[in-house]
RNA sequence: GCGGGUAUGGUGAAAUUGGUAGACACGCCAGACUUAGGAUCUGGUGCCGCAAGGUGUGAAGGUUCGAGUCCUUUUACCCGCACCA
C-alpha cells in the first residue's frame, strides 16, 4: 500500500469539517488555551507560501495543546474592511462587498487545503454588520468616557457631569484637550447645554476636534502616524501633508504610561516592545514657564535638563507656535512672516530630509529668565517641532548639539548672545551633551551639583517660584480616527447644530449606506456624501433619506468612516462568543477565555494594531467589561518568507554620451535599443565587470547589430533610427521562479510557452554561440506578483500534499527568522513522509505487529517524545522535524513495525502532519480523530545509558574517543585513559600537568 | 545619532547549564537496483592535504583545562525610531 496524499488529505479535511472536530466549547473541565493568528486582509492576490507560515506554527501549538488536554480556542476570520477593495471598486465600479466576499471565498479554499484546525464556527468578518455593530458600540463607550489621572483609569462621562455640577473643574486632574477653560460649579450649571456638550467633548476618550492631521491628497484621506512611513503613505507611497481638519480622535495618550508599563508584564519579543517604547517616547523632565518681557504672554517649554537652566542662552519656538505672531516685534515682523511662510510650504518630508541645514529668525522679543530675570532672546527655528512637547525649547547651547549649532550659525547676529557655559568642561569645539562627568558652574544655587542632584534641586526651586514643575512628556499622540473613505465602519453619529450626538446603542448597527460612486463628492465631502439615504430621524429612530433633513427631527449623519484598525482592535474578544446578538461577547465567555495565550503574526503591526489593541483592551477593562489588563500574553512574530527570484539577462544598448549626444537623459534612453539577446548570470557578470574577452564581445556585437539593423529596417520613415552603438549593458529580467524549481537551467522553449514576448528571443551561451538553454541567476527578494517569485501553497499541496507543505515550512528554519523559500528542498520532507508510511505498510498492507519492541526502539521513540515536547513548548518547530526524521531513519534501520512504538509515533507527528497521522491512526484500528488522544509521555527510563563514548582531548583538542561505563568515578576513568595506548602515543612520554575529567561529559589532559 | 537583531560548509540550518562544531535536510560525488523516471537503496561530503596532520563558527583580543556559547573592542548587514528638547 503506497502513500497517496491526494486521497488521505481530502478525506480527513472533510471528516474534520463534518464532525466539527475543532469546535471549542465555552466551558469545560479542561484548562483553556487561546491561540490566535493575526487575521488576514483578504486581498485579491490570494495566499502565497509566506502567509501560512504563522498559521502552521499556531496550528501545531493548537493541536499539541488539545493532545495535552486543553480546551483550545483556535479561531480565524477576516479583517475585511480596507483600502484595496475600495480602490478596486473605484476602478471597476464593483461593490467592495462583492469583491471582498469573492476574495474571502478564495482565501478559505486555500486555507482549507492546508488542514488547519480552526474553529470556523466562530469566524468573524470586520465588514459584517453583526460584527461592526459592536465596533460602533465600543466607539460609543469611548465617547461616553473620560480618563481620571488620579485613579489612572477611565470612568463614565455621566460621573464627570456630577463632578462638574458639584465643584466645577478647577480641582480635577483629568486627561483633556490643551487649554480647557476653568469654571466653577455655578458657572457649569449656568452654561447652556450646548456649551456643556462642547466642554465635555474636551474630556471624552474619543472626541471631535480641529487638529493638524496627516492628509494624503492622493488617497484623499487622513492617515494615522503609524500609517506613514518616511513621510509618505504606507500604502502606495504617496506624499502626506499637514492639514488642519475637524476629525475624530482617540485619546490614546491618556493610556501612554499604562501602555508603557504593561510591556513589562507581557512575553513579547524585545524588538516589538522596544518599538512600542520608542513610539510612546516617554521622557522625564520639567516644564518651565518664561514670561515674555513687557507682555502678558508666557512661553512654556519642556526640558529633560532642568539642571541646565542657568545655561539658557536663547529660546526657540517652532514656526507654527501660536505665540509667534503675537510676540514678534514690528521690526522683525517681515522677516518672521517670510520665514513662517517658507517653512509652511515645505512638506514634512522635505523638513525631515534636510535636517542639517540650519535656519531660523529672531522675533525681536525677549523672555525673562525665571531666576536671574536676564533677558533671553526668542527665536524661531524649524528644528523645533510643533508636535512635540510645547513646541518651544529653552536653548542651552553648551549642553545640546542642536542648540550649539544654532547658536554658532547665528553667532554675532542681533539677538544671539555669547554661549553661556555652565559646565566645568571645554565647549570650544562642541557641546557637552553627556549626562555625567561634569559639575555645574555659573549656576547660582546649582553650583557643584551633577545631573541628578541638579535636576532635583532645579525643579524644587522652580516649584517654589511657580516658574515650572516636574513633567513627564510622551511622544505618543492621540490617534486620528476618521477616514474619508467608503469601505469602513460608519460612525453611529449624527449632528445637531454641529455638535455630535451618539445614536443609542440599541439602534445599532448603523449600516453602511449604498453609494453610486466610491469617490469623494464634488464639493470635497467623503464618499458617504454621495449617499442619498444617510440621515438620522430622531423620532422614528432610523436612517432615512437625506432629503428629509430639517435639523429638527432629521439630522445629517457622520460622513467619515472608521480607520482600518478599528475592527482589528477587539476582534479576539468576538471570537469568544462570535454570534452573540446582545453583547460583544457574554460575560461568561469573556471570563472563561480571558485573553490570548499565544498570538502569532507579523512584526509590521508593532506600533499600529498591537498598540491600539492594547489601548482598547485597557479601556474596556477600566469600564468593567473585561478583566485582563493586556490582550495578548505571548506574542511571536513569524519571519517573512522571501521569494527566490530567477533572472535571465537581456542586452540593451546605451547610446554614447558624447559630443553627438543631444537632448536630455530621457531622450537618450528612448533611443537605446533593447535587444532580444538573453544570457546567463555568469556572462552578464562578465559584461558588468568588463572582464569578457574581445572575441566574445565581437560575436555578441555582431548579433546585436544585426538586430538593430532589422529593427531599423522595420521603422516607419519619420521614426528616428537606432544607431549601432558600441556600449551595452545587461539588465536582469525576472522569469517565473516556478519554471526553474528543480534545476537552474531554463530553456527557450519554456520561456516562450510562459510569455509570448520571448518568441523572438535568442539565448547566447558562454562562448557567444546561440543555445536553447541557459543558467538563470537567483536573488532573494520579497515575494510579489510582479517579481514572478510567488509560490502558491495550492501548487505545493497538489504536488506534494499539505502535510509536506506544513513540515517543510517548519523545517526551513526558526519561525521568527526571515528566510528564502526554495521549493527544491521540499523533497527531503516529502521523502520523510513516505518513509514514515513505510514503517506501517508494505505493498500488501498494514505490517504492524503487537510484538514487544527492543530497547533501542523505545529509546528512539522516547528521545523523540522528549525533543518534540520541548521543541513545541519553545516554539522551535524546525528541530522537531529533524527529530522526526532521525527517529524514522532509526526505526527503519531497526525494521521496527511494532504497535507500541508506531502508535505513539503517529500521535507525535499529528500536530505537524495531521492528515497522515489521522490515516495511520485509523488504519491502526482506532475510531475517531487522533486529534484529542493524549500526547505520549516521555519516560526517562528508556534513555538511561550504561556507557558513554568519551571524547579524550589533549590540551583541548579532541584526539580519540573511548567507550566507558557511566558508573566509573573520575579516578577510575583516569586510570583507564592513562593506560590506553593512544594516550601514550599522544603524550609521547610526557606526563600531563593536569587531568580534567567530568564524568558523563569529557576527558581533557593538559600539559 | 539612539535602540533592537543577525553573522556557523556550496545552500537552509543544528549545537540544553561553556564540554566531540556542522545534527537534520538540500545539493554534489561514487555505487547498487532498475520497466532509464525528477523512483528506491547504500556509502562519501567543512576547508587544505595522498596521508600523518593542520585548520575552522564575520574580525581582533581576553577569561577558562576547555569558548559558536562568557567578557572587551570592532566590522558588515537587517529592522525600528529619529532635529523628541
Amino acid at each position: 500500500m503506497k502513500y497517496f496524499h491526494e486521497q488521505i488529505e481530502a478525506k480527513w479535511q472533510k471528516y474534520w469539517a463534518e464532525n466539527q472536530t475543532f469546535a471549542a466549547q465555552n466551558n469545560s473541565e479542561k484548562p483553556k488555551y487561546y491561540v490566535l493568528d493575526m487575521f488576514p486582509y483578504p486581498s485579491g492576490a490570494g495566499l502565497h507560501v509566506g502567509h501560512p507560515l504563522g498559521y502552521i506554527a499556531s496550528d501545531i501549538v493548537a493541536r499539541y495543546k488539545r493532545h495535552k488536554g486543553f480546551n483550545v480556542l483556535h479561531p480565524q476570520g477576516y479583517d475585511s474592511f480596507g483600502l484595496p477593495a475600495e480602490q478596486y471598486a473605484i476602478q471597476t465600479g464593483q461593490h467592495p462587498e462583492k469583491t471582498t466576499k469573492e476574495n474571502i471565498a478564495r482565501y478559505r479554499e486555500q486555507l482549507d487545503k492546508i488542514g488547519f484546525s480552526f474553529d470556523w464556527s466562530r469566524e468573524v468578518r470586520t465588514s459584517n454588520p453583526d460584527y461592526y455593530k459592536w465596533t460602533q458600540w465600543i466607539f460609543i463607550q469611548l465617547f461616553e468616557s473620560y480618563y481620571c489621572k488620579q485613579a489612572d483609569k477611565a470612568f463614565p462621562i455621566s460621573e464627570l457631569v456630577k463632578v462638574f455640577e458639584a465643584e466645577g473643574n478647577a480641582n480635577v486632574d483629568l486627561v483633556c484637550d490643551d487649554g480647557v477653560e476653568l469654571f466653577t460649579a455655578a458657572e457649569w450649571n449656568a452654561f447652556s447645554s450646548e456649551k456643556q456638550q462642547e466642554i465635555l467633548l474636551q474630556y471624552r476618550l474619543t472626541y471631535l476636534a480641529e487638529t493638524e492631521v496627516n492628509w494624503c491628497p492622493a488617497l484623499g484621506t487622513v492617515l494615522a502616524n503609524d500609517e506613514i512611513v518616511n513621510g509618505v503613505s504606507e500604502r502606495g507611497g504617496h506624499p502626506v501633508i499637514r492639514k488642519k481638519m475637524t476629525q475624530w480622535s482617540m485619546r490614546i495618550s491618556a493610556y501612554a504610561e499604562r501602555l508603557l508599563q504593561g510591556l513589562e508584564t507581557i512575553d513579547w519579543s524585545e524588538s516589538i516592545k522596544e518599538s512600542q517604547r520608542n513610539w510612546i517616547g516617554k521622557s522625564v523632565g520639567a516644564s518651565v514657564t518664561f514670561q515674555v518681557s513687557s507682555s502678558k504672554f508666557q512661553v512654556e517649554v519642556f526640558t529633560t535638563r532642568p539642571d541646565t537652566i542657568f545655561g539658557v542662552t536663547f529660546m526657540t519656538l517652532a514656526p507654527e507656535h501660536e505665540l509667534v505672531s503675537q510676540i514678534t516685534t514690528p521690526e522683525q515682523k517681515a522677516a518672521v512672516e517670510a520665514y513662517v511662510e517658507a517653512t509652511a510650504k515645505r512638506s514634512e518630508r522635505e523638513r525631515m530630509a534636510d535636517v542639517k541645514t540650519i535656519s531660523g529668525v529672531f522675533t525681536g522679543a525677549y523672555a525673562e529668565h525665571p531666576f536671574t530675570n536676564e533677558p533671553i532672546p526668542i527665536w524661531i527655528g524649524d528644528y523645533v517641532l510643533a508636535g512635540y512637547g510645547t513646541g518651544a525649547v529653552m536653548a542651552v547651547p553648551c549642553g545640546d548639539e542642536r542648540d550649539y549649532a544654532f547658536a554658532n550659525f547665528f553667532k554675532g547676529k542681533e539677538g544671539m548672545p555669547e554661549i553661556k557655559n555652565i559646565f566645568n568642561q571645554d565647549i570650544s569645539e562642541a557641546a557637552f551633551a553627556e549626562k555625567s562627568g561634569f559639575e555645574l558652574v555659573n549656576s547660582d544655587f546649582l553650583n557643584g551639583l551633577d545631573y541628578k542632584s541638579g535636576t532635583k534641586k532645579a525643579i524644587e526651586e522652580l516649584e517654589k517660584i511657580k516658574g515650572g514643575k516636574a513633567k513627564v512628556n510622551y511622544r505618543l499622540r492621540d490617534a486620528v480616527f476618521s477616514r474619508q473613505r467608503y469601505w469602513g465602519e460608519p460612525f453611529p453619529v449624527y449632528y445637531v447644530n454641529g455638535m455630535p450626538q451618539m445614536i443609542d446603542a440599541k439602534h445599532l448597527p448603523i449600516i453602511l449606506p449604498e453609494v453610486e460612486k466610491y469617490l469623494p463628492t464634488e464639493d470635497g465631502q467623503p464618499p458617504l456624501g454621495n449617499a442619498t439615504h444617510w440621515a438620522w430621524d430622531v423620532e422614528k429612530l432610523r436612517v432615512t433619506s437625506c432629503e428629509l433633513i430639517d435639523n429638527k427631527t432629521v439630522f445629517p449623519l457622520e460622513l467619515n468612516t472608521m480607520p482600518g484598525w478599528a475592527g482589528s482592535s477587539w476582534y479576539w474578544m468576538r471570537y469568544m462568543d462570535a454570534h452573540n446578538e446582545n453583547e460583544f461577547a457574554s460575560q461568561d465567555a469573556l471570563n472563561y477565555w480571558e485573553n490570548v495565550d499565544l498570538y502569532i503574526g507579523g512584526s509590521e503591526h508593532a506600533t499600529g494594531h498591537l498598540l491600539y489593541s492594547r489601548f482598547w483592551n485597557k479601556f474596556l477593562k477600566d469600564r468593567g467589561f473585561i478583566t485582563p489588563e493586556e490582550p495578548f500574553k505571548k506574542l511571536i512574530n513569524q519571519g517573512m518568507i522571501l521569494g527566490m527570484s530567477a533572472f535571465v539577462y537581456r542586452f540593451y544598448t546605451i547610446p554614447m554620451m558624447g559630443k553627438k549626444a543631444t537632448g536630455n537623459f530621457e531622450d537618450v534612453v528612448s533611443r537605446s535599443f533593447t535587444s532580444n539577446i538573453f544570457v546567463s548570470k555568469k556572462l552578464a557578470d562578465q559584461f558588468e565587470n568588463e572582464t569578457y574577452d574581445t572575441d566574445l564581445w565581437s560575436k555578441i556585437m555582431k548579433i546585436l547589430n544585426q538586430q538593430i539593423e532589422l529593427a531599423n529596417s522595420n521603422l516607419k520613415e519619420k521614426e528616428s533610427k537606432f544607431t549601432q552603438f558600441t556600449n551595452f549593458k545587461t539588465i536582469p529580467y525576472h522569469v517565473d521562479v516556478n519554471l526553474v524549481n528543480s534545476s537552474d537551467e531554463i530553456s527557450l522553449n519554456q520561456l516562450q510557452n510562459w510569455m509570448p514576448e520571448f518568441n523572438n528571443a535568442i539565448f547566447i551561451d558562454e562562448n557567444g554561440i546561440e543555445t536553447d538553454k541557459i543558467i538563470v541567476g537567483r536573488e532573494v527578494e520579497k515575494m510579489s506578483k510582479s517579481k514572478y517569485n510567488v509560490v502558491n501553497p495550492d501548487d505545493i499541496c497538489n504536488q506534494y500534499g499539505a502535510d509536506t507543505l506544513r513540515l517543510y515550512e517548519m523545517f526551513l528554519g526558526p519561525l521568527e527568522q526571515a528566510k528564502p523559500w526554495n521549493t527544491a528542498g521540499i523533497t527531503g520532507v516529502s521523502g520523510f513522509l513516505k518513509k514514515l508510511w513505510r514503517l506501517y505498510f508494505d505493498d500488501n498492507g498494514l505490517i504492524v505487529t503487537n510484538d514487544e519492541p527492543t530497547a533501542e526502539m523505545y529509546k528512539s521513540l522516547h528521545k523523540t517524545i522528549k525533543k518534540v515536547t520541548e521543541d513545541i513548548e519553545n516554539f522551535s518547530f524546525n528541530t522537531s522535524v529533524s527529530q522526526f526524521m532521525i527517529c524514522v531513519n532509526e526505526l527503519a534501520q531497526l525494521k521496527c513495525n511494532h504497535r507500541k512504538i508506531l502508535e505513539p509515533l503517529a500521535i507525535l507527528v499529528s500536530p505537524y502532519a495531521p492528515h497522515i497521522a489521522e490515516e495511520l491512526w485509523s488504519q491502526l484500528g482506532h475510531k475517531g480523530s487522533v486529534s484529542t488522544v493524549a500526547f505520549p509521555v516521555f519516560e526517562e527510563k528508556y534513555l538511561v545509558e550504561s556507557e558513554k563514548e568519551y571524547p579524550v582531548s589533549f590540551n583541548g583538542k579532541m584526539r580519540f574517543t573511548i567507550k566507558l561505563p557511566l558508573d566509573l568515578t573520575a579516578a577510575q576513568i583516569e586510570e583507564i585513559v592513562m593506560t590506553d595506548e593512544r594516550t601514550q602515543t599522544q603524550l609521547q612520554g610526557r606526563t600531563p600537568n593536569k587531568v580534567i575529567i567530568v564524568p558523563g561529559k569529557i576527558i581533557n589532559l593538559v600539559g
